[in-house]
DNA sequence: AATTTCACG
DNA sequence: ACGTACGTGAAATTA
């Protein structure tokens, strides 16, 4: 990059980078940050990389910058001297919906999306003869969604297996085939279902999508003419929030809205949002508390010498002995499946393997 | 301490 | 006419 621009600089500071992509190379301002500077973030550089090679290459340091020194430096040093492994910290009363948070370090945001990123993984090792066990619930809040909303389309797609976000793609591109749709167009209705979860907004979704306004707004329209109870279920809710300005979740908590009764129209509209994901995040959230303690109970009543290591939101990480593998895996999946009884079944996929990298 | 960016669900 | 996708934690720079 010192190459590219001809001299040295901060590549860390985003004064600079703004300074050289938006004054020096006169590159289009793609959006502001919220204090009116010029944006250079992921989707930004992304865009600019069709007019420049700078932002294309600045791309690819960040990424491995990230990993370098969020994890790759720091992990270790988290190391504890007596135990010789690494010990987050669970915050149970932190998040606004009852997910927990983790941190000192973070480790529900251990890097997978990316190849490279992904190795970060493979440093974490299960103890001689004992292996790493993950337990994650496949789209459980999709699977919320329906059975709230008591949706037929979507109930039905959930009990023949159908894939949500081929099936989306296929109601938004002229009704191609479900098992046609390509992963470009997968991925697109991957957007959609999760703007439904999101609580959702035109203008988010041609955000996040990429496209015109109008684009997103006739893919709602498509989405809402084949799901017509989700509409029905999100117009309901919103209706009830007013009334009562909290929400419940599953198992009866409360959650406070008070702003959906706010004049200020932004504070509504966000509250509205709120509302809708708020119910789902947080009966997602109720679920999995309710395994760990289930799964907790099952293994201290069988005296079973295993330990529940992690939580990611939707998934279980456990450490096994080896040789209980099929056992433990077998009785797992049946305790978070059978947690609690929706109108739709909740699905869990297990994986195992001597590391957190190479998990089959 | 605030801002920006980016890692995860 | 507003100005927005939901929930987090951490690193580096800037104020």
């Amino acid at each position: 990059m010192y190459c590219i621009v001809g001299k040295k600089f901060n590549i860390n500071s985003t004064v600079k980078i703004q300074e050289i992509l938006f004054n020096k190379y006169k590159l289009p301002i793609i959006k502001k940050t919220k204090n009116g500077k010029f944006s250079t973030d992921e989707q930004v550089l992304k865009r600019l990389s069709s007019y420049h090679i700078l932002p294309k290459v600045l791309l690819k340091y960040r990424t491995l910058y990230k990993i370098n020194t969020t994890y790759i430096l720091k992990l270790p040093k988290k190391i504890n001297i007596l135990t010789g492994r690494i010990h987050t910290t669970y915050n149970q009363y932190l998040t606004s919906t009852g997910r927990l948070s983790s941190s000192k370090p973070n480790l529900q945001n251990i890097p997978i999306r990316t190849k490279i990123g992904k190795k970060i993984r493979t440093a974490f090792i299960a103890k001689n003869k004992w292996i790493l066990l993950t337990a994650d619930y496949s789209q459980i809040e999709l699977r919320i969604l329906a059975h709230y909303s008591k949706d037929k389309k979507l109930i039905t797609e959930l009990f023949n297996n159908i894939d949500l976000h081929s099936a989306t793609a296929s109601n938004i591109f002229q009704n191609q085939e479900i098992n046609k749709i390509d992963k470009i167009h997968r991925e697109i209705g991957k957007k959609v279902n999760f703007s439904i979860i999101y609580g959702i907004s035109a203008f988010g979704l041609s955000r996040q999508l990429n496209v015109s306004l109008s684009t997103a707004r006739e893919y709602i329209k498509k989405y809402f003419n084949k799901y017509v109870d989700i509409k029905k279920y999100i117009d309901q809710t919103h209706k009830n929030t007013e009334k009562k300005e909290y929400i419940k979740t599953l198992f009866s908590r409360k959650i406070y809205i008070p702003n959906i009764n706010s004049t200020n129209k932004i504070l509504k509209n966000s509250a509205k949002r709120f509302c809708i994901n708020a119910i789902i995040q947080s009966t997602a959230s109720d679920i999995i508390k309710k395994s760990m303690i289930n799964i907790d109970l099952f293994l201290k009543n069988k005296k079973i010498d295993a330990k529940l290591i992690m939580q990611i939101h939707d998934e279980l990480i456990f450490e096994i002995q080896e040789e209980k593998k099929n056992s433990i895996s077998h009785k797992i999946k049946y305790l978070m499946e059978n947690c609690v009884k929706l109108r739709v079944p909740l699905k869990v996929s297990i994986k195992t393997g001597k590391n957190w990298g190479n998990i089959i």
